[in-house]
Order: C-alpha cells, then sequence, then structure tokens
DNA sequence: GCCCAATCTTTACAATGTACAGATTTTGCG
DNA sequence: CGCAAAATCTGTACATTGTAAAGATTGGGC
C-alpha cells in the first residue's frame, strides 16, 4: 500500500484519467492521425481491451477528449485585458481561436470530425456551446445591445459570420492551404499578419 | 476479342479509371469514412493488392479523387448568368462553393484532409490553385480593378476573407455544427437563409 | 469475513494497408 | 511472325487496428 504508488495506481487507481492524459499526448506529438486507441492503452500500460470498461469505445475516449478540447478553447476565447471597442474584442477573441487552433492541431481537428466522437453526447454538445458565449458577448455589444439581450435574428447571423470566419481560416492553415512558409514562422505569420489583415477588412473600424 | 467487354476490360483494361469512379461512389454513398481501399478493389473485382500498382498507395488514389473535387469545385463556383453587381456575384458564388460541400460531402471533406493525400503532389496544389481563379476575378471587380490586375496585398487579402468564411460555413454545417434541424432540409435552409444573411453582413451591398 | 460488483487481462476475430513473389497478358522489336 | 521484355494483376502473408467474450483479480459494503 506504501509500495510503489504508480504500479498499484495503473492497477486500481485512476485509469480514466490516464487514458485521457496519454490521448492528448498524442494528440501533442504525433497529430489526431496518430492516435489509436490500443497506443493509449500502451501508453496507461494496460492491455488493449482494458479503454472499452471505462469509455466504451474509441468513440467514448476521444468525446471526452474533445469536451477538453472545448472547455480549453473557450479559456483561450475569452477576454483577458480590456478591450477598447467591441471589434477590436472581436479580433482578440478571434486571434484566441486561431491561436489555440495552431498551438493544438490534434485537439482542434479531432472537435470536428463528428466520425469520430459519440454522435449525440449531451455533455459534447454543451461544450461546444458554452465556447460560443464569449463570442456571443461580443457580439451583442457591437450592434449595441446588453449583455444579457436575447439572440435574435440578425444577431445570431451575426454570429455565425464571426464563427464561420475564423474558423474557416484556422481550418484552411492546419489542411496546407497556406502553406509557403516554414511551420516554425508561418504560426506567427498567419497570426500576427494575415488574420488581422482579413479581419480589417470584414470587420472595419467604425472609428472613421 | 470480342467477347465479354466487361470481363475482358477488367482484366487489362481501365483499371485506373474503374477504381476512381468506384472510390467516387463510396464516398457518395458512404462518406469519406465509409471509404477503405480494398473497398474499392472490390467494386472494380480486383484483388486487394492491384490497385497499388496504379497509384502506389491509398493516398495516391484519394489524390487522383480528390484533383477531380477541386475540378468540380471550380465549375460550381462559375458564374453561369449575369450579375448585376460584384459583390452580388460573389454571393452567388459563395452559394455554389456551399452548395458543392452539402451536395458531395465525402469529396469535399477528401479534398482538406491533408493526412490522406499525397503531400507533394503537384497536381493537386495546382487544382487546389486553380480552383480559386474564379472568386480571385470577382474580388478585383469588387475592388475595381482591371481582370488581369496582379494581386496586391490588399487584393489577396480580401481573397483570403471570402474564402474563409465560405469554407468555414461549409465545414461548420458538415460537422453537425448547424443540426438543429433535419438532414433533407437542412441543405435547404442553409443555402437560401443563413448563408445570405451571413454574407449579407460581412458583403453588404455598397448600393446604399 | 465474505460476497458482489467493478476493474482489468487474455484470447480471439474480422478488417485494413501493403509488401513480396509469381502468373498472365500486352507490347515492342528483330 | 515470333519472342523477349514490360506492364498488369493474383495470391499469400504480415503487422496493426477496434472490440467482443470470458475469465481472473481487486475493493467496498454489509
Amino acid at each position: 500500500m506504501a509500495g510503489e504508488t504508480a504500479r498499484e495506481a495503473y492497477h486500481h487507481g485512476d485509469l480514466r484519467d490516464a487514458l485521457i492524459k496519454a490521448t492528448d499526448a498524442i494528440l501533442a506529438e504525433r497529430g489526431l492521425e496518430g492516435f489509436s486507441l490500443r497506443e493509449a492503452a500502451r501508453r496507461a500500460h494496460v492491455s488493449p481491451a482494458a479503454p472499452a470498461h471505462h469509455f466504451g469505445s474509441s468513440a467514448g475516449l476521444l468525446t471526452e477528449v474533445a469536451i477538453l478540447g472545448f472547455e480549453e478553447l473557450a479559456r483561450h476565447i475569452e477576454i483577458e485585458g480590456s478591450a477598447e471597442s467591441a471589434t477590436a474584442r472581436l479580433k482578440q477573441q478571434a486571434a484566441g481561436y486561431v491561436r489555440f487552433a495552431l498551438a493544438y492541431p490534434g485537439r482542434f481537428q479531432l472537435m470536428f470530425r463528428y466520425d469520430l466522437l459519440l454522435p449525440d453526447d449531451a455533455r459534447l454538445a454543451a461544450a461546444s456551446e458554452l465556447a460560443k458565449v464569449p463570442i456571443a458577448r461580443t457580439i451583442l455589444a457591437l450592434r449595441g445591445l446588453p449583455e444579457d439581450a436575447e439572440l435574435d435574428a440578425p444577431t445570431s447571423a451575426t454570429m455565425l459570420a464571426a464563427w464561420s470566419t475564423v474558423h474557416g481560416f484556422a481550418h484552411l492553415a492546419l489542411s496546407g492551404k497556406f502553406s509557403k512558409l516554414t511551420p516554425e514562422a508561418k504560426s506567427q505569420h498567419l497570426l500576427d499578419e494575415l488574420l488581422p489583415q482579413m479581419l480589417d477588412i470584414l470587420w472595419p473600424e467604425p472609428k472613421r
């Protein structure tokens, strides 16, 4: 009991967390295509069939990781400092979205791969919805509405516009469609140059 | 020689085309996740190892299908009728892009899955670039430039904006992020309602 | 102290991509 | 025409994957 805790822990303890962390490590090291259920089990020092009892299937484990991904995405989107205008705040949030996608490409791609996730998981849907809240607040401010206003048609259309723009940018970047630069310098150039240029076109500063 | 041509054809003939068509059929019937190299070989009535000689690997076959996909995408983007304004033309092209993605989700998803395609295929890169040409023309018209003008920084940033917007919309739609509707009615609603609403916000008609 | 349920292992099976060696067909060339 | 060489396809084999089924082992509640 006071023996080697690591050995003991794997035999009964927090396998669930260990598998989630192993999966996250695989996504970070080898990307989404480098993941396999058996590899995650290997890293947790358990048999290939062990994960099934905790997550049901591979999709169950990946869904759990995707939920954590949406929560982390929400954190990246939330605004830290003060923002002068609503459009400035929107641009900061857009940068946060893209920064997350570029920093954790495996996680990000997983989050939108419905074929790898449980299709009707309520917690996943909730996490996905929660990640939109910070943007919704900014959109309301952008349209001069109070923070707790209802999401009318033009507001949700504006949200859709912001979401699509930033998501398309991130997805195209990860698909290698902007790959004329080296991978190292690419992220900074995308975030510091291309993204602001694009956002200035779609959301020009109203201050004349 | 004058015998049953179908049997003969499979034994020597146009296996390459047959495999491409089989793959396209799988993508249409079962989606991208329903594809396997062996299933394509099965549909072409050849052994599992046969495709290798024509395409090298699974990625080689899929790359060929993706090239056809980009060519078809370009056709969907090209404008058919006359367009009053440049922004109207842009919106028609955007609708063409989304219509393609919704009509051929398997093909569309494949085209941006770098992990399934040959990473350095020149013909694939060329087809991808060619699909942007119709949009580039519209962007130039939008900015009041002649059709053969060079793509300066603001023009390419505007292109990036248009591309990201429409691609993000299509990708989010296919990821099931808008799925509060039935799949049948969804496509029409997306094309007729949501997409125009979004585009009107990002590209308002200059005509006051 | 003991039984039951939770947890993990072992074994097994069907599928997949693809390498390798051989058969068969077509083609090029004298 | 004849024949060798090249192109094309088959058969077999192997490592890897997800997961189902049944058995072993552990821990908690009474």
